[in-house]
DNA sequence: TGAACTGTTATTGTATACAAAACGCCTACG
DNA sequence: CGTAGGCGTTTTGTATACAATAACAGTTCA
């Protein structure tokens, strides 16, 4: 990729993701272009994918903000991930091959050492959650379902930094991870739409939990 | 929206649905800029939007080419798109308003009017289509999946003019269109799921009959 | 007081020039 | 012959200056 437009793709990012700025908190592109150090055109085509991701947003005028993801948001785009990942699943089931079920079992494993030490790792728990989940859909073998995909997944997984696992939760994860290990190996697509079904379900609270209530009406801010 | 990098937009993408250029040739900023009479940075942020669309592709070292839709591609994307919009359907059923539905009718009447005339009028036909559709969408409520069918829907439609709808294809889309209004009016979220379905795997039959036989092996390409 | 207008400032959009990288051809050398 | 390497050309990437547009504040007029 190019050197500069993604640097400053990365440095947005973190610099979002630091907590240096909050929801809502306008920006501009000059400020950006000169916490990235370069010029605004490569910064124009990183907030292009910011804007994508939903990390960033713009008023009608065109105007730039950091996201506010309200708890509705985050339920559908789980509902989304949830929909689009049980399909990538079923089709991984039919696909993987043995030496990608092996890769899949060396990631659960790498994920499983992050977890079990004295104090969890969640940075290296989280990158390889990412692995293992991104690992799937590639084997689907469905370049634009990948796509999709990687807009839904990573905008929760940043703007809210700060929550706190429980070792319980992240356990079940790696279980849930053999599971899904296990229907591939039985090459039993329906199982695991529904290990995975269940997976997101719970990942879904999990998070969702950090963040605050439902709205009595899930339809409040959409209207 | 922003002049310049619409008008572009706009352009190239006329341009591409010209047939002037053929699936898989290269193409420049440059020569873009020419016919779109902007300078290359507006032209950038149209390229953009249509590498979204994934009606041009970059190589690995960043050459613009026309993106050139197999048949296994074109399942791809009604896959998906069948999955996103069923949802989008079952939502609606539960949100639609009375005289939501009530503009379904009429956009469906306003079809069927394109259709039944002694030269069945496709362009109008296929606006009201997509008029249909987009209302569907917005009564979900959701916006993300709003934002996910944009990129899915419009591709295989510019992409492949020359196809000849049959009249009885045509019909058969404003019955399933009055199947959903009765769906949506009944607020039968299964019932409108289950003709949303039916309504696009046929209409992937229709669409992908006039592109080709699939080819044997459905991950020929993906490998 | 308040509502519309106008000049000022802040911010995004576009053009252009230049830098970096990739392609293709051609030559030199094995 | 075949292949590796170098050089001119093509193409994309970046910086910068300027243009257009939107927000803001201060002022005037009813």
């Amino acid at each position: 990729m190019s050197r500069a437009s993604d640097q400053a793709y990365a440095k947005i990012r973190a610099h979002l993701l630091s907590g240096a700025v909050k929801a809502g908190e306008q920006l501009t592109e000059d400020q950006l272009a000169q916490i990235t150090g370069v010029s605004r055109t490569p910064v124009r085509e990183a907030v292009r994918r910011l804007e994508d991701e939903l990390l960033l947003v713009r008023s009608e005028s065109k105007r730039l903000f950091v996201a506010d993801w309200s708890r509705n948001d985050i339920e559908e785009m789980f509902a989304l991930r949830q929909m689009l990942e049980c399909h990538a699943a079923e089709r991984a089931a039919h696909r993987l091959t043995q030496a990608q079920v092996a890769e899949l079992e060396a990631v659960n494993h790498a994920l499983r050492a992050a977890i079990e030490q004295p104090v969890p790792d969640v940075a290296r728990f989280l990158e390889a959650n990412r692995r293992f989940h991104e690992a799937i859909i590639d084997a689907a073998h469905s370049p634009r379902l990948g796509q999709l995909l990687a807009r839904l997944v990573e905008a929760p997984v940043v703007l809210r930094t700060a929550r706190n696992y429980s070792l319980e939760d992240l356990r079940q994860s790696a279980r849930d991870h053999d599971e899904l290990i296990a229907a591939f190996a039985a090459r039993d697509p329906e199982w695991a739409r529904a290990v995975m079904g269940s997976h997101l379900r719970r990942a879904f609270h999990t998070f969702a939990n950090t963040v605050g209530p439902a709205t009595g009406d899930e339809e409040a801010e959409a209207a």
